[in-house]
DNA sequence: TATTGTTATACTCTATAACTATA
DNA sequence: TATAGTTATAGAGTATAACAATA
């Protein structure tokens, strides 16, 4: 067993439960993002949506909020507060009435664009005393908790 | 950098983002704490608190809230619930009489108890493919980050 | 003056159910 | 019938400000 930290005898069983740990090194990153980006109002899952629109001009609404899990009654706020500030674009889609294609607009890439620079920077400073090897292992290892995900009964 | 995978590619940037990674990951512990104890009514915080309790049984409000990153103000309606269920009881600081006392009552033990070891056994399942090396490494390079936590302002 | 707990309140994210319009 | 998006609503976690009692 991992030895318990002074820091964190307090803490009891927890101390050895990964999903605490996972739990509250996300809350350090959020806490991060919001003193990074927050200033602009961008928060991390409406930052999430850019990145996807962005890799995916003309997604369709629900496959945006599928890739990152959010399910579509939610999506609905989300897209109309981007769109309400001007960074995302609705279009129907060509082949299929009821669908939506997202797009950015120009504002919305600047936005998007911005916010990721400083957000790697960021990152490269709360992982900055991890060597590049660490830093690899760390996400492939994250990753393979991500992958053992449940799909959603809907 | 990391290569992207198939599951990840509409990502975008935000795959290359380790505080992305942690937050789907601890959402999938957390949905699955929710299937494993969430039957007893049994939420990931209000489980966080009773393991503080139990390891530090007389403990004050505040200082088991410190511990967890919980505000005082949301540990009252915490606390609340836990004392309205029956887990948990109050008694006044023998040395401060602003202060308060918590310890786990039988019942909150027993149900603190039932819930770690169903946790435990999940969490193994969870993490079936990681090596005990792995699995080492891991928790060891979350509580790195988790070091980097920012002090509240408050 | 500072600290402990409290109340009230607001915001964000998430979840479910019922609806519409298209397919 | 099933799917894409929508609306309404509720639950959970977190944040701030102002207050009472005590230190």
């Amino acid at each position: 067993m991992t030895p318990t930290t002074d820091r964190n005898e307090a803490l009891g069983v927890l101390d050895a439960l990964v999903g605490y740990h996972l739990r509250r090194a996300s809350s350090v990153f959020g806490s991060d993002f919001g003193r990074t980006v927050g200033g602009e109002g961008l928060r991390q899952v409406p930052f999430a949506i850019l990145s996807v629109i962005a890799a995916n001009p003309g997604i369709r609404q629900g496959a945006a909020g599928e890739a990152l899990g959010i399910k579509r009654a939610n999506m609905v706020v989300l897209i109309n507060e981007l769109v309400e500030a001007g960074h995302v674009d609705r279009a129907p889609a060509a082949d299929d009435r009821r669908a939506i294609a997202l797009t950015l607009t120009a504002s919305g890439r600047q936005t998007f664009e911005g916010a990721t620079s400083r957000l790697i920077e960021h990152e490269d400073q709360l992982l900055a005393d991890f060597t590049p090897g660490e830093r690899e292992t760390l996400i492939r290892l994250i990753r393979r908790i991500e992958a053992r995900e449940q799909p959603p009964g809907d």
